[in-house]
DNA sequence: ATGTGTAGTGGGGAAATGTGGATAACTATG
DNA sequence: CATAGTTATCCACATTTCCCCACTACACAT
């Protein structure tokens, strides 16, 4: 059970630790892929392996599941945590998300995103206030 | 499970490394063919039967099946990777994809594509952006 | 205060990877 | 049968990646 926020560094090689309390639950290995709102997921590996089957079997013929496959199929990068408990990001996806030096890992029950700080912080302020608001609309959803 | 996103050169004699990570899925031989959106399919062997076999038994009646068929499969090559982790693309796969000197390896899980880069920069451009409003429209279809 | 353990950060050296080129085998053609 | 052209196999180098070791900071307990 991935939960929290954590601030952490990216060192010039581009790896970043994985939160004390996060590794038991990443232990088995770690896929991280570009997110929803220029931000990172990782997921553990099983939880990625389900998600991963339900892509690869979109219908080929269909344009939107092939530009969505891409996005997350060809944007994964499985990695294991090395023994001082650090991943390493590709330089892709750093670009992606935009990650420099600072950045911040939440968790998200089954999945944590990784952001970049400042990033993180504007989205903060931007949904901040509008929580309430955001709930009503969610009720529609049957939440 | 072939993952991530990896840029190589095509050497002059038309051969590009396969990344390190795809190997062991790949051991067992590949076949490249013509993919949509003008790149190529690279398939682990066992993955290419069952889908050549799904191909080979739609309906001969239809036009659209006949035509879909002979891209896919007399577009196909056998390759096996050579000792120092390299395939050979055959003339007529790298002119159907444009493919020039460098070129994007890209893992889709259950096969890889390949893509000259410019290509696949200004594909990923155009998705780029786009990617909230595919993913709602998946959402409509159960994803 | 002092010690002990855990967490986070930084850097160096060895091995693996990617790339270019050279040599050998094979095919085709006159 | 010889020669030219093509394909395949092999070797060597430079770069990148990975793995290991060392240091600092903070927390908690004695």
């Amino acid at each position: 059970m991935l939960l929290g926020e954590y601030q952490h560094t990216v060192d010039e090689k581009g790896r970043i630790a994985v939160p004390a309390k996060f590794r038991k639950s990443l232990s088995g290995g770690v896929v991280v892929t570009r997110g929803l709102d220029a931000c990172l997921y990782l997921y553990p590996l099983d939880e990625w392996t389900k998600l991963a089957e339900k892509l690869a079997h979109l219908s080929i013929t269909h344009a939107d599941s092939r530009a969505f496959s891409r996005v997350m199929l060809a944007g994964a990068s499985h990695a294991d945590i090395d023994s001082q408990g650090r991943i390493l990001l590709p330089d892709y996806l750093r670009q992606f998300a935009n990650i420099r030096t600072k950045a911040v890992i939440a968790g998200l029950y089954n999945r944590a995103e990784i952001w970049d700080e400042e990033r993180w912080r504007e989205y903060q302020g931007r949904i901040n206030g509008k929580t309430e608001e955001i709930a009503e609309r969610l009720g529609e959803l049957g939440m």
